[in-house]
Formats: C-alpha cells, sequence, structure tokens
DNA sequence: TTGTACGCGTTATCAA
DNA sequence: TTGATAACGCGTACAA
C-alpha cells in the first residue's frame, strides 16, 4: 500500500493506527497518519469487511418512509449507530411481505451485522435467516409480552385500550373505528383488538357498519365519517381513528357536514403530529418517541453486539393526549334537538 | 467454496451463475442455483466489491429525515436504486457542514458509486473530495442554471418570485418574511433573494423588522405573527413563508388573534402538505414532487455509471396552489374599519 | 462452455 | 513495538 510505503512502514502498522492506535508508537501514528492526509488515503471499507469479518454494517427494514413515526425511528437510529461507526443501511417493504424478505436477503448479503424490523408479521422465513446467520435483531414499533423476538416499541393493544377507556369513560357506548389496512400489520391488528376488548369488558360491541378500513389519509378519514352520517341506524358518539391523519380528515369532514366536535361526535387520533394540537378543536391522541425507539433499538443491538446480556427488549409508553375532541357523551335528549 | 464443490464446479462458474447468466448451460446454472438454495448460500459483497472495485452502494446526503420534502426523496432513490441491485446508504447532515463532510468521507470509504445531496452550500472540500474519487454526484431539491454541479430539483427562486407576483398582482404592497435558517441553506437563501429580486422589480422591498428567520416549526410562524402585530408600526398585508410549517402557525395564529384570512392579511406556504388544503382557509402553497426529485436523481446517477453522456440535470417545476389563505389587499379604508 | 490462478485491500497470526 | 505472510470471498483474465 502507498501509504505504508511512503510512512515506511508495514500495512500491519497501518491497520493499526486504525484499530488499535495504542498498540503503535506516537512517532510511527504520526508518521502513517501524515502519510494517509497527504495521499488522501482512508481505509477500504469492502476489504476492511473482507478481513476482520465485521461489516460495519447494520439495517432496518421498514414499511416507508413516507410516515414521519418510521422516518424519525430510522434518524434516531443513524445517528446512535453512526456515533458508533456503524452505517445504517434502509429498506422499504411497502407493507409486503415478499419485499421484506428481498430487502433482508440483500442485507444479509452485504454483511449486516445487526437488524431492526418494525413489527413481527413476517414471515417466519425472515427470522429464520436472520437467526441462521446469527445476525441479532430486534422488533421495533411494537412491544409484546410474550413475543418470540427482542422488542423495542410500545404495547399497540394497551395503547388502544386506554384510548377506549377513555371514551367509555366519558359516557360513550356507541363507537365508530377507522384504521389502516389491518393486513399483514400486527400494529394495526393489535390496536383493533385492544379496542375490542376494552369494549367487551363493557359488555360493549362495534357495529360491522362501523368498522373502517383504508388508506392512512385524509381523505380516508373523511370518506368514512360521511359515509357513517348518510347511513341510516343509529349515529355512533364516538370515532377512533388508527392515526392523526384519519382523524384529521374525520375532523374537516365534521366541520363540513356541521357535525359538533365534541358536542355530538368524539373523534381520537394516534401519533401526536406537529398539527394536532393546533385543530380547533384539538385533537386527542396519543404521543409516542418514535426517534427514541430507534436509538434504543440502536443500543440494544450494539449491546448484543458487544456480547452483552441483553434484556428480552424495551417498552417506550405512549401517551395519552387528551384534547379537545373528546368530551362527555352527548344525552339521548340533546342529540335529538 | 462449498457451493460450488455441491454443485461439482469450480467458483468461477459459480461466479458467472450470478453475474453472466448466459454464459453458463442451462444444467449447470440449475445446478448451481440448487446447492445455494440447499446451502442457503448467496454472494459475500464485501467479496465482489473487492474483486470487481464495483461496491453497488449509493450514498444521499440530506439535511434531516423529520422533513417530510427530504424523507420522500430518499425514497424515490431508494426505490429507483433498488430496482438496479444498489443499496443506498443514507446520511443526515442535521444542516451542519462539517457532518456532511463526515458523511462523506465515510460513504467514500464505504466505496459509494454515486452519492446526491441536498443542497450546494457545502464546502468545497466536500465536492473536491467526490471529484477526487471520480464519484459522478448530483445536487437535489435544488436548480440553479450556471450551477457548476449537475442538479436535479427545482429553482427555488424562481419559486418565490411566482409567489412573491403572485401577492403583487392581488396589490399588496406590504411584506413580512419568515422563513428557516438561512444559514449554509442555499435553498432558503435563494427562496428569500426571489422575494427580494421579484419586490425589487416593483420598487418594494420588505422593512427589515418584517423580517423573521427560525426554525422550521408552527411555533415559529405563531411567534412571528404576534410580534408583527404587536409592533407599532404599519402591519404587512402579505406574509410569505419559508414552508408550509410555519404558514400553519401564522393561520393558527391569526385565528386566535382574530386576524380575518385573506381579508386583513394573505399568507403563503411552500410544499404543499396534505393538511395545507384542508385548513379554513385553505393555504395558498407550492407543490413540489419530491419523490420524483429521489427517481430523477437515482436515473441520472445510474445513467452517468453506465457511461451514458449525462445532461447537466433535471429540472423539476414546482406547482403553485392557489387557494383561500391568499386574496386582494385591504384597501387602506377598510383596514381601518 | 468451463476451469485455473491471481489479485482486490484489508486484518490476524506469528515471529522478530 | 513492528514486520512478514497468509487468509478473507469473490471476479476476471486466460487457457482449455
Amino acid at each position: 500500500m502507498d501509504v505504508a510505503k511512503l510512512a515506511g512502514v508495514s500495512t500491519a502498522t497501518v491497520s493499526r493506527v486504525y484499530n488499535e492506535p495504542d498498540k503503535v508508537s506516537a512517532n510511527v501514528r504520526e508518521r502513517v497518519e501524515h502519510a494517509a492526509l497527504t495521499l488522501n488515503w482512508f481505509p477500504n471499507a469492502a476489504g476492511r469487511a473482507l478481513a476482520s469479518t465485521r461489516s460495519h454494517i447494520a439495517g432496518i427494514i421498514i414499511p416507508t418512509l413516507d410516515d414521519q413515526v418510521f422516518a424519525s425511528q430510522v434518524s434516531g437510529m443513524q445517528a446512535a449507530f453512526a456515533a458508533r461507526g456503524i452505517t445504517l443501511v434502509l429498506g422499504c417493504s411497502n407493507y409486503d411481505p415478499a419485499q421484506a424478505i428481498v430487502q433482508v436477503r440483500a442485507m444479509l448479503a452485504r454483511g449486516v451485522e445487526a437488524m431492526a424490523i418494525v413489527g413481527e408479521a413476517h414471515p417466519a422465513e425472515l427470522f429464520d435467516a436472520l437467526r441462521l446467520y446469527r445476525v441479532p435483531y430486534a422488533v421495533t414499533y411494537a412491544y409484546r409480552e410474550g413475543s418470540p423476538h427482542d422488542c423495542i416499541g410500545f404495547d399497540n393493544h394497551a395503547a388502544y385500550v386506554e384510548i377506549t377507556e377513555h371514551l367509555i369513560g366519558l359516557g360513550h357506548r356507541a363507537f365508530a373505528v377507522c384504521v389502516q389496512p389491518t393486513r399483514d400489520n400486527d400494529r394495526v391488528q393489535a390496536r383493533v383488538a385492544g379496542i375490542r376488548s376494552a369494549l367487551e369488558r363493557h359488555g360493549l360491541a362495534v357495529r360491522p357498519e362501523h368498522m373502517f378500513e383504508g388508506e392512512s389519509t385524509i381523505g380516508f378519514g373523511r370518506r368514512s365519517l360521511r359515509s357513517i352520517w348518510q347511513s341510516a341506524g343509529e349515529h355512533p358518539t364516538a370515532i377512533i381513528c388508527g392515526n392523526d391523519h384519519i382523524a384529521l380528515g374525520v375532523l374537516r369532514e365534521a366541520e363540513d357536514l356541521g357535525i359538533a366536535i365534541p358536542g355530538e361526535l368524539s373523534v381520537t387520533g394516534f401519533d401526536d403530529l406537529a398539527i394536532a394540537k393546533e385543530m380547533r378543536p384539538a385533537l386527542t391522541t396519543m404521543r409516542v418517541d418514535t426517534a427514541e425507539i430507534g436509538r434504543l433499538a440502536a443500543q440494544h443491538l450494539l449491546d448484543a453486539l458487544d456480547g452483552k446480556r441483553v434484556q428480552h427488549g424495551h417498552e417506550v409508553r405512549a401517551q395519552l393526549q387528551v384534547r379537545e375532541s373528546t368530551g362527555a357523551c352527548p344525552s339521548p335528549v340533546s342529540r335529538r334537538s
């Protein structure tokens, strides 16, 4: 190598300067560093990876970057890994299990040392591959007691139990639910299950015609509310949404339809987007520190790489933010007026 | 290699199966693929990179993932690169030139074959390094005739000229400006310059006390408007914001202060977030297809890698979305009432 | 169409 | 503390 030649040392010594600096005399170290600087040289990652069997690469699979909660999780992880010299490689599954597998394979080929994956609704094949190659991994954005995986996130089921209990506590008995597609999405499934189990505890249930599943957009929220209000039967007094986007749509459509919130209808979201507390009425929702999930996941994986005995995972709490969009259930009398 | 052994061929043949499939007989190909499957083997990226001097890695440096416009750009690029077997590595500079350089160095060490960088306000050192290592690169999210770099994006200056002309056309003469920090940010600088040059053309200017620079948040928008309305002098009749977040804040604060929009004050944003058209009044803003910028940038870089003679760049148009938040300038009489 | 043999740029081992 | 040398896992001439 030219740097070694210029510094008048062997390539082994150059390597030591970068990997075990204290095993090299100050004099030599200085010479090597100077040579590297003038030659504009730095260690080649591929060579390093091949010789050391350490790639210094970690991977993360998320559904999509278009959702802020995942973007900030990636952001938190990337920063935490970068501080330890590990490059984070990103893959998007677009909510498609097949794509997730392809991405994981690609990362395995890259020699990822650790992986994070959003959710646990993935083919067993995916986790099998990770175990086969002894790649430590963590499931993020979801936390579930009894999960076979290490998970870093919050309990989606418990969070929606809390939302539902909040509404029940306000006297609501008739609910509508608007959520993202549940297919291949354990987080949304857990949320719906949380709603159902909380209701069941009070002898309640969501009527099938008040269950809506669709894209995570304002438009879907709008359409759902319109459809509810156009239908014959009795209207629900509360709508639980799968996230803030959908809830925002419900809020906007309610204004257009002249539905008083929370007078006639209570609405809840999830994520606590910046705009949520700015709406009029301000949106009741739950806040999760997703960047923190990313940081914790990175830390967890780094610990695993360091051979530390790691916990089963880490639970982050989702915080209910009660605002103006939820209120006491309208009495039958006032509803008639 | 075990796969070669199991398939009864040489390692060279295994390599061919993956890199030049048509140069291998169907029979052998099948045997190798079967062997790979049973042994759960796939080519090691580090070995590949070392032997071929092609890393199949590209990099992108963005300011932050917390801003949707950059997240979707990454998303578009990642998909386009993945379709060609190239892994995208992400780096966030947090609007700090020093961090950008560190990230670029790390990517160079990884042997990136191409790079995209948001904006051109980076130390010459950064672009020098890219040129030194002959890494094709593109500046994204900004397009400027006469730029020394290939750029894929829109003309920030022209976009803000258009916004300003729209307001001037409505009769406005007194403007306030609320933008993100201009330091180290050529895009925001170009936007402010666009405003100034459009105004100048009409013999107008922004009064220094009506220029606000701060974080890209609803809160900053709110604070700015409050400060304007509290100050003594004559109020501006239009506020041009650096993006939708800030404009949303202005809109919300205006409602709280009882300022009629657009009756007393016109407001413009930038980005056309999903919520922009849902606000009441709906926000006048500009839309840019940032995912498309990502796709185009990836295509541009892929072409460069393929040795195609590439254009200087590609301009994407920002589209003005005129909505309810901008209207005719209030006449002096009505303003007194 | 297939195999042989070398080299890509590091790190690890061992010896000095 | 340093150097020599053999891997690491692949691609690529070149030869067969």
